[in-house]
DNA sequence: CTGTGCAAG
DNA sequence: AATTCTTGCACAG
């Protein structure tokens, strides 16, 4: 890396470089191909080879490659998807079991490798592996897989070598994952999670691509547009568009107070740095789920007994999966979707204080039938409905949903002090306190896991998990790099996304006099 | 704490 | 854009 253009580099370097702060971690992102596809043919393999789509309602949700192949994309109509490609076989995916099932399989190999791993949907996981990276003496950087936009460059920060090491662990966390349960998936290695997910998709299916940081910001411009990016849904795109900023380069350089106006100080803070590809997200451990639901939507239906034959069938199905998870929930809520006058539909949803009947409840009787629980819970639940209907006579309903949620949080009393079982939400069986019953699946994690990190990793796990609720700053900027200029004490009190903004528009102005010193960080200057 | 909106797959 | 069936988080009242 020497030569040319020493100007261009040092532009490279302030953005999505970071260059003072490096490169630390190492993050991995696995997507399973085609999920729900993948999971129907491993358990009916005589699927393999033909044309598969999943279907919920009149919709393809997805479809494997072989369909991919024939012209059948993601949430075509059937209709259309029988019209291209009439071979097209199909599966009925609005039952999820199966998925979560393999899930949380998914799940359990990936946290054999480490202890940080974060669920993204049902398909997809991130997990930080900075911890395994070993200090190798000058030993050769193969990268496994792809490399993505190969160039010779080596960070100084040391980062090629962790992020090739990177690349061996998703060889074989994939590896583990096609030999155990048959299913394969693509992997992006990258230095933050954003990036990692990123470069995954370069290559698929079952293909891994590792981003060394030097190209972080031609992989972030080759989105081309910003809804592209992770983190822009279509409110937000929309919100761009008014302001006539389609590209990611003109997201790059909109002044941010323009941002600001439109999305908020944090929102706009926050997508103006996943421009430029940085993202100093953490690694959520994911823990136990906050809330249980399922939902269906139909055609419209008109009366009360309509509405309580589907809620009856809803309620049997969530308790499936409540009593599946073993804690007892406090809140019940329902969700309504009415057909508006105007055929366009509107969601809506009461929520109420309950009292969490079945389940362990020491009875013998244990079905999933408790009769009078359910009885209770569907009268609830009819009060709730009349909450939202109200006094509209001429209601349509399109859709309904039972959520369960308000679990036992993590700090909560616990029995064992000094036990790690302190950090796993203890179900409070008021009759029995400590009993073998179901063991209770615990979180998703494994002590024995736990007990063979390192000492000093096992910390960190521990202290991760507390950090949940308590906003604990991923990288809260300390008054030693308070920029230069600022207050620290006013520094200090700025919320953090202000904080990095700040830091950013530093780092610019050290390394690059081309763009115009942006606006945020005078307004924080001292008076000189 | 409740309800809505936005994001993700 | 929203369609499916979820889940989690941020925000306002």
């Amino acid at each position: 890396m020497e030569e040319e253009n020493g100007d261009q580099e040092l532009l490279f370097n302030t953005s999505a470089d970071q260059s003072t702060k490096k490169h630390e971690r190492v993050i991995i992102h696995i997507d399973i191909d085609c999920y729900y596809a993948q999971v129907e043919m491993i358990l009916n393999p005589s699927l393999c080879g033909k044309p598969l789509g999943i279907k919920q309602k009149n919709l393809v949700v997805t479809c494997n490659y072989e369909a991919r192949a024939l012209g059948v994309e993601k949430l075509m109509t059937i209709k259309s998807a029988l019209e291209k490609c009439p071979s097209l076989i199909l599966a009925n995916g609005e039952d999820l079991k199966i998925y979560r099932e393999m899930s949380e399989k998914i799940y359990h190999v990936l946290q054999s490798y480490s202890p940080f791993v974060e669920k993204l949907g049902l398909d997809e996981n991130f997990v930080d592996v900075t911890h395994k990276i070993m200090k190798l003496p000058e030993v050769q950087q193969v990268v496994s897989g792809h490399t993505f936009q190969d160039s010779d460059d080596i960070c100084a920060c040391g980062c090629t070598e962790r992020l090739a090491q990177g690349s061996l662990i998703a060889q074989k966390m994939r590896d583990h994952l096609r030999n155990e349960l048959g299913i394969t998936s693509c992997a992006g290695i990258a230095f933050n999670k954003l990036l990692a997910k990123l470069v995954g998709t370069t290559h698929k299916p079952n293909q891994q691509t590792t981003l060394l940081s030097t190209s972080s910001l031609s992989l972030i411009t080759s989105l081309k547009h910003p809804r592209n990016i992770p983190g822009i849904g279509s409110a937000i795109n929309r919100k761009l568009e008014a302001l006539g900023i389609d590209t990611i380069e003109k997201l790059q350089s909109t002044e941010i107070f323009k941002l600001t106006e439109a999305l908020g100080a944090k929102t706009a803070n926050q997508i103006q740095q996943l421009s430029f590809g940085i993202d100093n997200s953490r690694v959520k451990i994911t823990d136990r789920p906050k809330s249980i639901g399922a939902e269906d939507g139909f055609i419209p239906i008109r009366s009360e007994v309509e509405v309580r034959k589907k809620l009856m069938c809803l309620l049997d199905r969530v308790l499936e999966l409540v009593e599946k998870d073993g804690r007892k929930p406090n809140q019940l809520k329902l969700t309504v979707r009415k057909l508006h006058p105007s055929s366009h539909s509107v969601r809506e949803s009461r929520q109420t204080t309950i009292e969490y009947a079945t389940g362990t409840g020491s009875s013998a009787n244990q079905g999933p039938g408790d009769e009078k629980h359910k009885i209770k819970l569907m009268t609830t639940l009819m009060n709730l409905f009349e909450k939202i209907i109200g006094c509209d006579v001429s209601w349509q309903v399109t859709l309904l949903g039972i959520s369960f949620s308000g679990y036992p949080s993590k700090n909560s009393e616990s029995p064992a002090k000094n036990s790690i079982n302190k950090y796993f939400p203890v179900k409070t069986s008021s009759s029995r306190p400590d009993e073998p019953l179901p063991p209770a699946k615990r979180g998703r994690f494994d002590e024995s896991v736990l007990q063979e990190l390192p000492p000093d990793i096992r910390q960190e796990v521990l202290e991760d998990m507390q950090n949940q609720l308590p906003s604990s700053d991923p990288q809260k900027p300390t008054d030693s790099n308070c920029p230069k200029g600022v207050d620290p004490l006013v520094f200090r009190e700025l919320p953090v996304e202000i904080r990095e903004e700040l830091l950013a528009e530093e780092r610019m102005k050290k390394q690059s006099n081309i763009k115009k010193s942006n606006n945020l960080l005078q307004y924080f200057r001292k008076a000189s």
